[in-house]
DNA sequence: GGCGTACTACGATGCCTATCGTACGAGTCG
DNA sequence: CGACTCGTACGATAGGCATCGTAGTACGCC
């Protein structure tokens, strides 16, 4: 194959109006999480899972992939075997501005003054 | 007494330095207290717990004033028989400045969008 | 002291969830 | 086809948590 071609298995996902602002703070209130959003934003393009190397199981990652899923956080892509994370920003800059910002930021302070990021 | 006077009795609260952003999603991931968080931004002082008329037992809303205080989120003095909260706005804006005006501005946004508020 | 109000403490309950392990499906490459 | 990689599904488990009800404590007032 020349590109890996998008799979015909596709993942649900909450439309943009469907995102509740309670379900997002809920996702990102593990620390697990987090980390994984925090990461795509910093890459700026999405990622597969195999690049995150988190200190659980693939089971487990999986779970966390699928809550930020379905909390409307990230869209995930087939392609291939991998399958690709990007952040909705623009879904989530549209429905909260600058909300998405201000918790990247404050994730950021919180590492600097934790040290463990 | 001239004054309702500050009661001996204490509360534990977070130093501002132990404050946890993700502690702090996760209080306001509830409906409960992002809905008490709201109203107490909304009236800019201190309220007492009796004031808030949420529909759940007096049992659950004493449980959620104590997720909030124990995440740093509010402040919480007795004064005679009452409990007054108040946001912690100072210390959650020196940490994670913005934050709060964020999330207060997205559930604005959302309680006009959804028309629950 | 006695009463009423404001809030708490404790136990119970049922649900949600973070985690794991194992077994499996989908896709790529040789 | 066969092997390998990536990720899923399912079951189990242990802990957390939102909720309730009842009983109890602290405080102010009469």
């Amino acid at each position: 194959m020349t590109s890996p071609a998008v799979s015909s298995r596709d993942l649900p996902h909450p439309e943009r109006d469907e995102i509740r602002l309670e379900g997002v703070l809920h996702a990102l209130s593990d620390p697990m999480r987090l980390r994984i959003v925090r990461e795509l934003a910093a890459a700026g393009a999405e990622l597969s899972c195999s690049h995150f190397d988190l200190p659980v199981t693939k089971s487990t990652t999986t779970h966390h992939f699928r809550v930020l899923r379905e909390s409307g956080v990230i869209r995930q892509v087939y392609q291939g075997t991998a399958k690709m994370n990007g952040l909705r920003a623009d879904d989530l800059d549209d429905l909260f501005p600058g909300l998405l910002d201000a918790l990247l930021d404050a994730a950021a302070r919180q590492a600097v003054r934790i040290g463990s990021g």
